[in-house]
DNA sequence: CATACCGTCCAAT
DNA sequence: ATTGGACGGTATG
């Protein structure tokens, strides 16, 4: 269980107050709708959205962080779970359509659902 | 401290 | 379509 900021720096678990902030914003994305890794990075305030990639790629939280709500800036699918292709872009999609959020041919076809935060971090 | 990697993005070719 | 550079952060030595 881990609460916003209650990180603790645990030799298993170091996590840096940058993935913090990125898994904040992430598990705040309304169902049915998608993020983009650029738009998360900006969210947060970073100009680098590979550095918001990475962090999930590490992700932690697995299933407690919705990654599989941030998409690509081009409505490209993305990766998942360290992988850019295979089952387990499959089962990205297949949880995103679940949620109303649908692909095809890998691209999202409602660019509506894209949820986009304020400059300022809500907090 | 230095180097390499990254679930990306953008521009140029 | 393919290549290479860029920006920020982490991992590893």
């Amino acid at each position: 269980m881990v609460n916003s900021e209650t990180v603790t720096y645990n030799k298993d678990c170091h996590i840096t107050p940058f993935q913090s902030r990125v898994y904040r914003v992430v598990s705040q994305i309304p169902r049915g709708m998608v993020m983009t890794y650029q738009g998360l990075a900006q969210a947060i305030g970073c100009a680098s959205s590979q550095a918001v990639g990475q962090a999930l790629r590490r992700n932690p939280f697995a299933p407690t962080v919705p990654c599989h709500r941030v998409i690509k800036s081009n409505l490209r699918a993305g990766g998942y779970v360290g992988q850019q292709s295979g089952a387990a872009i499959k089962c990205k999609l297949d949880l995103l359509a679940a949620e109303g959020v649908v692909f095809e041919h890998g691209v999202l076809l409602d660019p509506d659902k894209i949820f986009t935060l304020k400059s300022a971090e809500d907090r």
